[in-house]
This record gives structure tokens, sequence and C-alpha cells, in this order.
DNA sequence: CATGAAATTACACGAATATGCATGAAGTAT
DNA sequence: ATACTTCATGCATATTCGTGTAATTTCATG
């Protein structure tokens, strides 16, 4: 295994456990502590992580600002939210994303006629116990606790076996150039996946998103059926998105 | 459990709970409480809390509901979680059934090591999201709303290709002849499936479902590895069970 | 192909950190 | 006032860390 592989793995660990044990580390790669050591050190001071006593933390979780953020953009979700759920038809079958905005969406899913929700979301899943009429599956997997959503080969398999008619994406980023990214490679295939066996995909997008990119690519803008953003932005941001030929749809 | 996870949870802690208290948390943590009181005597060094007589009390006054917390703390249903909790050991494979008293159990899961939970539901897996130490794998399938719990053959197929080493399991009703009863078929299926690929199954019951039957079987009293009940109830009503050769825990 | 530079890794060793136990002091409860 | 709990300190042990060093591999260049 390369050096570069090996500190991919590290970042990759970090994001999936919350935590990098040195010992455990070296004892399962079979290399010395120190040579994880030094990628520790040398990770924390690129600003990949958190070095700590015996191993390693991700960097401070965005729970500080979460809670304001959260605050922040309540209203523009909502009306990403409901603008998405003004798509869905009866009888359809929605794929619906982990993630904030999301949730705001499935707290404004239409509750006159009948459809079906899929997620990989135990969130979304708890959200959608009250709702009168919606049937909801659940994708199975292993728990990714940092996103709270189930990922890995048992959720592909499911996922590749279902053909939604919508998916409502959340991404951490989109880039007129690098299309829709996020932060975690397994994320990254499991919306693929996702987009490849859903007829049409909606990317839920707020405001601090765009013009953005994260490390793990997704797919490119023009896979996508539409954009789905706030109403009010400058048409110089989102003039990019709409010369590559993608809908976007202000809410 | 790295030592600055530690210092993390007890931040988060106070915030929960609006206390520590030294002796509780040594022992749940499964460390001396010497080290605890040198991580709440330098976590007050650095104005994180404040020290108190037996444990440590947030900067900012407590949260509101706090009282209430506390009086559902001292429930039933956590003295059978804990007792339940008890009985895991590091790196097994644990499954839980969806359920108020699962629930439970899940709060009162040990931090100490590490192990892996296997669900099917959604709420038990957001309980879990900010356990430290646990691997939650989530079962999917389609979703009953009045248990909050994946099932169906999706469901079934993922149960069939594990194997748990302890299963702990929620009923409707206990009954000496009638056995473990439940009020759904399907439900009555899943259970039976998840019992038969676990290595040993625990029943957890409340008082008010023992000698009482519900419609659907899921299997014999003498199929269970053992009950756990609360403390002081009467030897005539645990009599039956334990007159089959059922092991009966009181918590 | 040869060779030296750079990178990577394991090992050694003293320092720093973390933890548990023992003991006497201080605090709390009955 | 007495009994019990909690605390602080010192000490012993174990783990982890950082630095230095040497061996090995990889790379670039002639």
């Amino acid at each position: 295994m390369l050096t570069s592989q090996r500190r991919a793995m590290i970042v990759e660990r970090l994001n999936r456990d919350g935590e990098i044990i040195a010992k455990t580390l070296a004892t399962e790669l079979d290399l010395s502590e120190d040579t994880i050591r030094r990628d520790l050190r040398d990770m924390a001071a690129e600003g990949l992580l958190k070095r700590v006593h015996g191993g390693a933390l991700p960097l401070s979780p965005p729970l500080p600002d979460f809670a304001a953020r959260q605050s922040l953009s309540t209203d523009e979700k909502a009306a990403l939210g409901a603008r998405a759920a003004a798509m869905i038809e009866p009888g359809q079958v929605i794929f619906l994303d982990g993630g904030t905005t999301t949730a705001a969406l499935a707290r404004a899913l239409p509750r006159s006629f009948a459809f079906t929700v899929v997620t990989h979301s135990p969130t979304i899943a708890c959200e959608l116990e009250r709702h009168p009429s919606a049937d909801v599956v659940l994708v199975g997997g292993r728990l990714y606790k940092h996103s709270m959503v189930a990922m890995g080969a048992q959720a592909l398999e499911t996922i590749r076996g279902l053909k939604a008619d919508l998916y409502f994406m959340g991404v951490t980023a989109a880039h007129p150039s690098h299309g829709l990214t996020t932060g975690d490679m397994e994320e990254a295939a499991t919306k693929r996946s996702v987009a490849e066996n859903a007829a049409a995909t909606f990317v839920l997008l707020t405001r601090e998103k765009l013009g953005l990119a994260s490390p793990w690519k997704i797919m490119p803008l023009a896979a996508a059926s539409g954009l789905i953003v706030p109403a009010g932005l400058s048409s110089d941001v989102l003039a990019p998105y709409r010369d590559m030929g993608v809908e976007v749809i202000e809410a």
C-alpha cells in the first residue's frame, strides 16, 4: 500500500469512525506505530485532522456553527423543501438523501395523496413516522454517523434493485466546472448510484453551496435534471449553471 | 476510547444532562474514579465546567427539562436496559429490536469498548448517533410506522445473512403456555428469524406484559435464553417461567 | 546501467502523558 | 458526633510521544 493511499484511508476512517487510534491502525496495517504517528503529525500540520494523545480526531465537527447555520438558513431550506415537494405526483417513488435540507423537504411532503419515500437516512425515516400517506422504505447498510446515512455494499445492492421516479439530492458543494461534490468518498458513490437509478434527479442547494467544490466528485451538473436554489440570487451567480443547459428552479 | 474523546463526552453530557457524577461515569466507562476526577479538575481549570463535590456542573444554567429527564431515567425500562447492557462483551454483534424498552437499552449501551449494533429501527439508529464506540448496521426494508421498524422480504434476507451474538427482543406479551407473542404477524416472523440467527436471545419484559398473550406467536418461552424482568416481582408470578427452565434475570 | 539524492520506514531511548492504587485530609450525611 | 463518601497527593506502572539514527526503497539524472 502506498503512503498516499494510506493517508487517504486515514481521512476516510476519520469520516467513518470519527477517530483514529494509532496503535490499532498500526497493528491492522502491519506497520510500526512510528509510521502512523508520522502520518498523523504531518496531516495535522496540513490541517486535515486534529492530533490527540493516542491517535487523531476529525477537525472540530461543524457543531459550533451548525446551530447557527441551522437557524439562519431554516427559512431558506423550508422554501427549497416546499418547492421540491410540489414536484411530487401521486404514486411516485421518491428517494430522499440524508441531511438538514432534505429533512426540511420531508416535513413539507404532500399529505393529500399517497406516494413512496425511499431513504437511507434513519433521521428522515423518523421524521416521516407521523406522515399520513407516505409509504416509507428504509435502505439498510453500515451507518455512517457523521452524516447519519446507511451506506456500503448492502446499501448499493438495494439501490441498484430499485427504480425511483424522483431523487432529491443534497450535496456539499456545486461548482460550474467541478460539478456536484461532497466531502466523503462513499457518499459520492452512493449518490451517484441513486442518480443512476432515478428517472429524474433534482439537487437542493442553499446559497452558500454555490460556486464551491469538495474533494469527491459525484457527477457533472449536466447529469442532474435540475437545481433547486433559493429565490433572490443574482443572475450573475446563476448564469454559469443556466449556460450549461441545467434547469435552475428558484424557490 | 481516547482521552480527548472522553473529555468531549463530558462536555456533551453536561449540556445534555446538566450534571456529571464522577462515580457514575467511572462505572459506566469502566475507569477509576481518579481518572474522572482528574478530567474534571483539569477541565475546571480550563474553564469548561464547574467542579463540585461528587462531580461537576455546567457553567451556564442547566436545561429546563432536566427534572423531566431525571424522572424518566429512574424508569423500570432503564433498569432493564442497564441489566441487558451489562451482558455485552467487547466485539460482540448485538441485534436490537425497535420499541421503547430497547430504546432504553440503547441509551445504556457500554461506552468503554467497541461492539456492533444491528437494528431495523431507525429510531434506535438515531439514538446511537452520538455513541462513541458502537458500530451501527441498519437493516433495510419496508417501514412499518406503527412499530417504526423495517420489515418484509428485504429485511428477512438481510437478517438471514447475519449471525448475531446477542439478540435483545421486545415483545407485546409473554405467557407461560402461549409463549412470546406480539400484535403483528410480520413482526412475529421477523423476530423469529432474528432469534434463529442469534446465538442467544434475551427478552426484555416490563411488569405489565407478564401473563398476557397477543394474537401472533413468535416462539415458545423455552426458545429464549432468558427473560429480563424488573426486580421486585412476586415469586408467584415468576414461578411458571422458572419452572419451564427459562432463566429469569431480575434487573 | 550506475549513482547519489530523497523519501520511507523501523528501531532505540529519554521525556511526556495517562492511569490505578494507597493514604490521609476534607467534606457530607445521618 | 459518628460513619460514610469524596478529594488531593504521591507514587508505581504502562502507554504514547518525539527525536535521532540506520537500513531500505524509490526516484532522477547522467
